[in-house]
DNA sequence: AACTCGGGGAC
DNA sequence: GTCCCAGAGTT
């Protein structure tokens, strides 16, 4: 909001800014939606949508995000139904449903369009959301305390039959467990200088490459990685790396330049949705031989998909959660040379 | 219908 | 660790 306080200011952000400023949150394709959106409404030149038809047919809203804005920002009568509003809705009603099934899900709209109150459709909605979020949890919900234990089906049916509880609506969904695999990233320091002691915070800059623009973390920066399916031994993936930096980065030593020092900085396991990833972090500084480098050229400083920064630079850019993880390891490990995964992330500075 | 996308809070 | 999801879009 500070950055860009209105839909036309967003309009104009490049996705690159967009990213940017959503680093760290994850689902970074709504960073791009949201950039789509905003540039298609104000293409469109008239009001914000107000209706959930209008309001649907814009990039990264879907049926929640439609009828949440329709009714809290327009006051509209239509219903919600996100996580939350499934798990309280089975429970009053009793209905002992698979939350992740669509025609399921399609009649717990009906059911919360009948419910939703005309008067204060906004506030109704964010009360049954707010509901699920506190009181009536997936685990241990806090029955008593709540509002309408008087009206709820499960509560009522729990205290008659032993075997029933509130917390078994709604049905409980096997997941899917992640897929694991295995990532080196190589955090490559190009020092212009040969002397380990001269290699001060200004002669030395940092290799940052970009990430394709489609699939996972799209167009998000990142220090040179691997990734694998499998686990592979040490040599093998200082390997992979050299290969990587030579064919993206002509980095070949000893021929154009050498390497004044390769330590393994540690490891940890991160964890998306539907992957889990062990991560090697290995800290590479690098000095270029005399000469011209594509790192160096004037042509290919322009280049958008990679950059060479220097500290204070990278700890200042939006980065991706594991790349900050990444990034405090090698500087802790810089710092007093302890070779752990102890390092507690710090978290982006909040935009005040 | 299943899959693809992150990250963090609560416990 | 395990649970959860203020989900949308694509295949």
């Amino acid at each position: 909001m500070l950055k860009w306080p209105t839909l036309q200011h967003l309009s104009q952000a490049s996705l690159e800014e967009v990213n940017e400023m959503w680093a760290g949150l994850g689902y970074y394709r709504r960073a791009r939606f949201l950039l789509e959106g905003a540039k298609m409404i104000v293409a469109e030149g008239s009001e914000f949508p107000n209706t959930v038809f209008a309001l649907r047919k814009v990039p990264g809203i879907g049926d929640y995000t439609a009828g949440a804005i329709a009714s809290i920002a327009f006051k509209q009568v239509v219903p919600v139904v996100d996580g939350n509003v499934v798990r309280v809705l089975a429970r009053l009603k009793a209905i002992f449903a698979n939350p992740k099934d669509k025609t399921t899900v399609k009649n717990f709209w009906k059911l919360a369009a009948q419910l939703v109150d005309p008067s204060r459709p906004g506030d109704f909605n964010q009360s049954l959301m707010e509901l699920g979020a506190t009181l009536c949890t997936p685990l241990n919900p806090n029955c008593t305390s709540c509002p309408v234990l008087s009206q709820c089906r499960a509560l009522h049916n729990s205290r008659n039959d032993e075997s029933v509880m509130v917390m078994d609506y709604p049905m409980k969904v096997v997941k899917t467990k992640q897929r694991n695999d295995f990532s080196t990233v190589s955090v490559v320091e190009i020092s212009r200088s040969q002397d380990r002691l001269q290699q001060t915070k200004s002669n030395s800059r940092v290799l940052l490459v970009k990430r394709p623009d489609e699939g996972l973390l799209a167009g998000l920066w990142e220090f040179p990685c691997v990734t694998l399916d499998e686990e592979a031994d040490l040599s093998m993936r200082r390997k992979l790396i050299d290969q990587l930096l030579k064919k993206s980065f002509k980095l070949n030593p000893p021929k154009n330049c050498n390497v004044i020092s390769r330590e393994l900085v540690g490891e940890f396991v991160h964890v998306f949705s539907h992957i889990r990833r062990k991560i090697y972090v290995e800290l590479l500084v690098l000095h270029l031989k005399g000469g011209k480098h594509v790192l160096f050229e004037e042509d290919d400083i322009n280049a958008t998909d990679w950059k060479l920064l220097d500290c204070e630079a990278v700890s200042r850019m939006g980065l991706t959660s594991s790349v900050r993880k990444v990034y405090s390891m090698v500087q802790k490990f810089k710092q007093d040379g302890t070779s752990n995964n102890s390092v507690p992330l710090r978290k982006r500075p909040k935009c005040s």
